[in-house]
DNA sequence: ATGCCTCCTATCGGCTGTCTATAGGGATAG
DNA sequence: CTATCCCTATAGACAGCCGATAGGAGGCAT
């Protein structure tokens, strides 16, 4: 349906995974999911780039996991954030600000 | 004046020199100050990864370079747009203004 | 002329983080 | 029992930014 899919710029899947599991814990599957829903459709996360995300934020502290069963019932690992996750969106969202405000005066440029 | 500088995003490096040198042909370091103004000062681009890039977009046909001397009487290579990189640029803000609309769109998610 | 500072270009090694491709096990359907 | 999802996982490759470093050449003071 929306065959335009644009490849993540560094950084923002973070952004991304982190806001996806504001709406409550999820699975890695249930999570790339949510993230092309949020994204309109543009962003498309596929396993290799979930998983090392997942398990270095993990190892950052800023979400924890655990097993449960999915909605299929097959064994999934949950995700879920933490108080430092939360901040670390913050955090990533001023980031994102910053950014994207610079650009925008760039491209207004005369 | 302006501590708070952040490093660039993958991606984002050619969009800001292509956009910098639509006012004209311009040297290399002449290039970097020119992001950090039109960018407000949170970029600021560094040798190690400006003629890097520079020389990658020339081989790409993006920009057309050549010798000649800076406004302070040193030898400096200059860099000017090319038709291919104004096309390129085009491309470039198009993605750009992709990624900004989706994660626009995923912050703003319930 | 010597030495020092600024301007300008340039390269190297390292690192982060994404992508492609591949794998395998457990549930379910046919 | 076989195929097919669903779900997690890893390995290898690779792009591209960063810090550090280098060096030539002009200007200026002493």
């Amino acid at each position: 349906m929306s065959p335009e899919q644009t490849s993540l710029l560094q950084g923002t899947l973070d952004l991304l995974i982190l806001k996806s599991l504001v709406s409550g814990e999820m699975h890695g599957l249930g999570i790339s999911r949510r993230v092309q829903q949020i994204t309109g459709g543009t962003f498309v996360v596929k396993p290799g780039s979930l998983f090392p995300a997942l398990h270095r934020m993990d190892e950052e502290g800023w979400i924890s996991s655990f097993w449960g069963d999915s909605e299929n019932n097959r064994r999934a690992k949950y995700y879920r954030l933490t108080k430092a996750g939360t901040k670390q969106l913050e955090v990533e969202t001023r980031r994102w600000s910053r950014i994207s405000w610079a650009i925008a005066q760039a491209l207004e440029a005369s």
